[in-house]
DNA sequence: CGCACTGTATACAACGTTATAGGGTTGGCG
DNA sequence: CGCCAACCCTATAACGTTGTATACAGTGCG
């Protein structure tokens, strides 16, 4: 920068003027100092930036894995958004394990990034805001909603029930559940658990908790749930997996079974990732609205680190979702 | 870093020292600025130590997509072995197009990495040379298998062969191959395409330029192929996509069609992604040794960077691959 | 004609670290 | 006893920006 300005002929501070677009400088003391800029393909020290002005235009993305499609699609989408708005992402695995969540809430992660899109699923509320520091945090997913901080989220409870609604429209009664947790109610597997129980109640079907199965939300975890479900017994006419990968895993282990799909069971997932549609046979799901919630979720953060938005914190948003019909549940 | 200093009633380049591990520190003093350090809760800033010394502890990955699969589980391996190096990686995508590649080559984004695992798909060896600037740099893929840069690649060739080699010895004759791009041989499209004639030759079975399809390396190209050549009414018992997402949109569109997989048409793959494990039927497909491709390019560009590696430019690296037999393709 | 004002540019300090050079203490050895 | 190393620590000056305070022109106006 010193080169700059004394090509141009100018201080130190009117080049760093030019470059901040600040507001009173000649036209023509602009353009010397442009084209010295282009003379001598000077460019400015981002790290030198970030130190004086404390701001690394960077969004920090927490999440467990990114070979998990959904994450690695969601990632995909929010980078492209940041960088149409002047930011980059970086991406912290936390494996979903409490240590490494709490390091990228608290560690050198921290530090490099002026606000986190964070999806929490090994730490409490609790432990959060005792330690969420000053820059913004925005949440993503719904282990954590609580009043305290700003959530993008998605309908899971209705976007479950519309589903598991179409299954029943379709005349299937034993429609086994596949993904579920061990007791709690406030996360993803809660929430379109409890979906699925109001759209049979609102059908008139009872609830059978044998339909419902614990398992990993993975391909394998799918699979190995059907082997239970076969070796258990329980007639089943629809699986829905909680979310695609399990459906998709689970579909797969049924076909292998010599079951046919949709014919004599029929498979609904949840999150449309790309995958689904061209599975074979191609999987009923419901997209719930990855774009919308990728760009709300970048713009309200932004805005808390620009001092645009300021409401108290404790903001929810809720995406669409839509119910995507294919073959594996028509 | 002062207060430290001022609790541990040091100087500020002794509270320095302990945190680079300077040798000649007097235990005691070491004990009391670590003490000073536990109690005031000190965290380094990284803006400024990246500012003075000149590097970030952060790698540059440039790819097309964070959204294609393949992409998404090389990126999470780099990152997890990066980390246990002490360095982040900080993803750039470029759509496969020059303007981003280079922007990622000579931008901002440079400044922000020590080094740069770089899969070039639009710029060629020239551009790149002409403009890599000092910082290192480790090709990824093939698309630039130049003396002048360092490389990590697959055994496209040989893979290609050997499950092409795999479908032969199943007594396919006829077996199409989706993907191939126009005219060159220097790319993994040209060189997998080689693999297969050279698996043909080997055998003794002739080349049939009708079984070459053009397509998208995605899986609605796949699915595309296969109309086209199903409508051409080119006889093919056997598809092989070069790669794992082609092969996977060819099954679904020839399960479609009523074309039994592998009965009346075998497919394979290359990638070996996770999902083609779980495909119906499952996917054969050649493992390219991603672990190992991840694991050796993070090796080389830190010994790089670190200047361990001392050697000219240009080191290429193969990993080895591995066949996946299964059901697509017994 | 002088005064207040707006517009434009500058000097200086600061952000938090590390490199450099040098200043004390020791202890060993002739 | 004096000298030289080896060891331990410190003062100062950078790294390349931007915030603050201030200086210097021109205007418009009473």
């Amino acid at each position: 920068m010193n080169d700059v300005a004394r090509a141009a002929g100018v201080s130190l501070k009117t080049v760093s003027n030019v470059l901040n677009d600040y507001e009173f400088i000649r036209p023509a003391t602009k353009q010397k100092v442009l084209d010295a800029i282009a003379e001598l393909g000077y460019e400015a020290n981002l790290t030198a930036r970030s130190l004086r002005s404390g701001k690394t235009r960077m969004l920090g993305l927490v999440l467990s894995d990114l070979s998990v499609p959904y994450y690695a699609e969601l990632a995909s989408r929010l980078m492209s958004i940041a960088a149409g708005r002047g930011y980059r992402v970086l991406v912290e695995q936390s494996g979903a394990e409490a240590a490494h969540e709490l390091s990228a809430l608290q560690g050198p992660f921290r530090q490099l990034t002026d606000g986190l899109l964070f999806t929490p699923l090994a730490l409490d509320a609790g432990t959060i805001a005792a330690r969420q520091g000053t820059k913004p945090i925005v949440m993503l997913g719904e282990h954590i909603a609580d009043p305290r901080f700003d959530l993008v989220t998605m309908k899971n409870s209705e976007a479950a029930a519309s589903i598991t609604a179409h299954l029943l429209a379709a005349g299937r009664r034993r429609i086994a559940v596949l993904g579920a947790a061990a007791g709690d109610t406030t996360d993803s597997p809660g929430l379109r658990l409890n979906g699925y129980r109001q759209a049979l109640e609102v059908a008139g079907v009872e609830f059978d908790p044998a339909l419902v199965v614990q398992c990993e939300w993975r391909r394998d975890g799918g699979a190995s749930a059907v082997v239970g479900l076969a070796e258990s017994g329980v007639p089943f006419d629809a699986v829905f997996g909680l979310n695609d990968a399990i459906a998709l895993g689970a579909m797969h282990e049924l076909l292998i079974r010599g079951i046919k799909v949709p014919d004599d069971v029929a498979v609904a997932g949840f999150d449309d990732i790309d995958e689904a549609r061209f599975a074979s046979p191609s999987l009923t799901t419901v997209s719930p609205g990855m774009e919308e919630i990728a760009e709300r979720s970048i713009k309200l953060l932004i805005d808390r680190i620009e001092g645009v938005e300021r409401a108290a914190a404790g903001l929810h948003v809720e995406a669409g979702f839509e119910l995507k019909v294919r073959d594996s549940a028509p």
